[in-house]
DNA sequence: ATGGTTGCTTAGCAA
């Protein structure tokens, strides 16, 4: 199985990269973050006419007007959709989707950013953390062949920060929110590209201020978290560079995706 | 310390 996160930064931004992305790759699953657009506007309007199953996709969304918004693609029909984490939370914000594709559970996260240390926006990102890994401990096992992958907003290590001095405050390093992920790994799962690089120095994220990708100034934040079963059969896990390449006239988004190969 | 850019929506927010 061939699977990859990618937060695309607007789903209809991205519809040609995305297409041209599919055919090029042919992931067998795909999860995407922030396609800011509805459940029913990503069927009749980014991708209307059957154009993702001509391409030979079916997709599950968890999607918003303007922000957040999650799905699901892959080869096979995802069965057994969860949206949201169905924790009694009312939570207007459509940030997490959940489905079994060929056999593994796949929890698809876009983990709030939090703006800034102390802030009403950071509260809601630690929260969150804590309802996600809530939500596996209910509804899922560390036997279980899961993967729980996306945009986590947080760089796990130093050597995942290209200047970690300069981001050692930030809502994206903060101990705060080190500590939130460590807490859901603790629980079973495995950073299968941290296992392929453990030097680091691979970034999936980077601002598009101050020429950031060029100057390799990047974060790593987009994360394949596997339970140990399928940890152990991962053989490859890599960063799409060439997807952040370019100017703005080729409309890169700020992430690059995140690919792991595992032998299932 | 501030601002730099992109996307959605159309002045301002979120990232």
């Amino acid at each position: 199985m061939k699977i990859a996160t990618w937060n695309v930064n607007s789903v209809r931004a991205r519809h040609d990269r995305l297409l041209a992305w599919l055919a090029a790759h042919r992931p067998d699953v795909l999860c995407c973050q922030e396609l800011k657009v509805t459940d029913e506007a990503f069927v009749e309007e980014v991708f209307p006419a059957g154009e993702l199953a001509a391409a030979g996709y079916h997709a599950v969304t968890h999607g918003q007007k303007t922000y957040n918004g999650v799905a699901i693609l892959a080869r096979t029909e995802p069965t057994g959709v969860a949206r949201g984490m169905d924790d009694g939370v009312a939570d207007p914000q459509a940030r997490a989707i959940a489905a079994d594709v060929a056999g593994v559970r796949i929890v698809n996260a876009y983990v709030p950013n939090g703006q800034s240390v102390g802030s009403d926006k950071w509260d809601y990102k630690l929260a969150w953390l804590a309802r996600l890994g809530d939500w596996l401990a209910r509804s899922a096992d560390p036997s279980d062949k899961l993967i729980v992958c996306g945009d986590f907003n947080i760089a796990p290590r130093d050597c995942d920060v290209a200047h970690p001095d300069a981001w050692a405050e930030s809502v994206l390093c903060h101990p705060d929110a080190r500590a939130a992920l460590a807490k859901l790994l603790a629980w079973g799962l495995v950073d299968v590209l941290a296992e392929h690089h453990p030097a680091g120095g691979v970034y999936s994220w980077w601002d598009y201020r101050r020429m950031a990708f060029q100057r390799h100034d990047g974060l790593r934040l987009d994360l394949l978290l596997a339970t140990a079963p399928l940890a152990g059969k991962c053989t490859a896990a890599d960063v799409d560079r060439d997807q952040r390449k370019g100017t703005k006239d080729d409309k890169p988004s700020d992430h690059a995706p995140v690919i792991a190969t595992l032998d299932v």
